[in-house]
DNA sequence: TCCTCACTAGATAGATCGATCTAGCGAGAC
DNA sequence: GTCTCGCTAGATCGATCTATCTAGTGAGGA
C-alpha cells in the first residue's frame, strides 16, 4: 500500500509542529505512523532532511488552504481577517496550545543551521504573503499598499501564535484580530479616498 | 573564577537563540564557553532544564532592556516604534540574520513539550507586555488600549522575526515597523480626541 | 508458473546525547 | 602548616539518535 508514505507525512506534520526538528526522532514520527524502519528511507531516499522538506512543502500548502478557506469565508474582507485570528485561537484551545503554524517551529530551528530547510520554508512563507497579498489586491486594497498589510498581517499571526502557545491564552490572537481589521479597514479607506 | 557560570549563560543564550533548545547540545555550550564537562553540573545542578530556565530569564531580561532602552531614546513613541523595528532588521543583518528574538525559537520548541520551560518563556513574554504596557501608557495610550496594543506589537515583532530570518530579508520588519506606528499614532489620536 | 520489483521489516552500526562519577586544584580559615 | 570547600577537570556510562544493511513479502506481467 502507497498509504505508508502519507500516514508518514501526516506524523512528521504534526510532531514537527508540536515538538520541531531536532525536537522529533525517526523512530517517533514510524511508531505514530504506524510504519517500519526501512519505509522511510524507500519512500525519502535523503533521510529526515528530505522528510522534512517534503513535510514543509506539504504541510505549507494545506495551511494556505486552510487559512484562506477562512479569509474567503464571511461577508467581507476586514470580518474575515478578525475571524481568522479568532478561528486560529479556537483551534489552539481544541488542541491544548499545540496545533498553531505548522512550520513556525522548524523555521526558526533551521534558519541559521540547515540552508535547504530554511529555503522549503522561505518558498512556504513567500507563497502565502503572494496569496495574502492577491486577497487584498481582489478586496480593493491599492497595489502598492497589499504586499507591505500582507506581510503584517502573517507576522501578526505567526508572532500572536508564539505568545499563545507560552501563555495559553488566546489574548495575543484576538489583540491582533482586531488590529489586522483596523489595518485592513484603513487601508481600504485610503484607497477608496483616493479614486473618488 | 565565578566568570565560568556567566561564560556558560552566555554562551547557552547565542546558541539556543541561533539553533533551539533540542538543537544544541551540552557538549556544545560548553566548547564555546570554554568551561569543563563538570562545571555546568555544579552550577546548574538540574541539568541542561535548569540552565535553560536561568538563560530564558536573564537574556528575557537582557532584551527587556534593550529594547526599551530603544523605544525611550527617540522623540516621540510613533518614532521610536518604527525605528526599533528596523534596528532589530540592522542587528539582523549584521549577524547574518542569526540574532533575533533570544528566546522565540525555545519558547515554540518547549511550549508542547516541557511544562517547567514554557512558564519560564510565558513570564518572560508577560514581564515585557506589562513594560510595554506601561510605556505606552505613559507616552498617552487609553489605559483599556494600552495592553492589547502593546501585545499586538510585541506579536508583530516576534512574527517578523520568522519571515526575516526565513526569507533572509528585513521586508517583514520594515512594514510591521511601519504599521504598529501608525497604529500607534491612531491610538495616541483617539485618546486626543476623548479627552478633548 | 515463475520472475520481477516496489515495498515492508527490523537488526545493527557508529556517533552523539545528557548525566554521573571520581579526582584534583587552590584560595582562605585557623 | 594543613584543613576545608568551592570549583575545575575530564573519563565514562547507558540511552538514544540517524543511517545503513540484509532479508522477506506480495501483487502483477510474461
Amino acid at each position: 500500500m502507497t498509504g505508508t508514505r502519507e500516514r508518514i507525512l501526516a506524523a512528521s506534520t504534526d510532531l514537527f509542529r508540536r515538538q520541531g526538528y531536532t525536537g522529533t526522532g525517526i523512530k517517533q514520527i514510524l511508531a505514530e505512523a504506524g510504519a517500519p524502519f526501512g519505509s522511510l528511507y524507500h519512500h525519502f531516499p535523503g533521510g529526515k532532511n528530505e522528510l522534512a522538506a517534503a513535510t514543509i512543502a506539504r504541510a505549507g500548502d494545506e495551511y494556505a488552504q486552510l487559512v484562506a478557506g477562512k479569509l474567503l469565508a464571511g461577508p467581507d474582507i476586514v470580518t474575515n481577517v478578525r475571524d481568522a485570528f479568532v478561528s486560529a485561537g479556537q483551534t489552539l484551545i481544541d488542541t491544548s496550545y499545540a496545533d498553531a503554524c505548522p512550520i513556525e517551529t522548524v523555521a526558526l530551528e533551521v534558519a541559521s543551521t540547515n540552508e535547504t530547510l530554511r529555503l522549503a520554508t522561505a518558498e512556504v512563507f513567500e507563497s502565502w504573503t503572494v496569496g495574502l497579498t492577491a486577497l487584498l489586491e481582489v478586496a480593493g486594497v491599492a497595489a502598492a499598499e497589499a504586499r507591505p498589510l500582507a506581510s503584517v498581517i502573517l507576522s501578526a499571526l505567526e508572532g500572536a501564535f508564539v505568545f499563545a502557545r507560552a501563555s495559553r491564552t488566546t489574548d495575543a490572537l484576538e489583540a491582533c484580530g482586531e488590529a489586522m481589521a483596523a489595518l485592513v479597514r484603513a487601508a481600504l479607506e485610503r484607497t477608496a479616498d483616493a479614486t473618488r
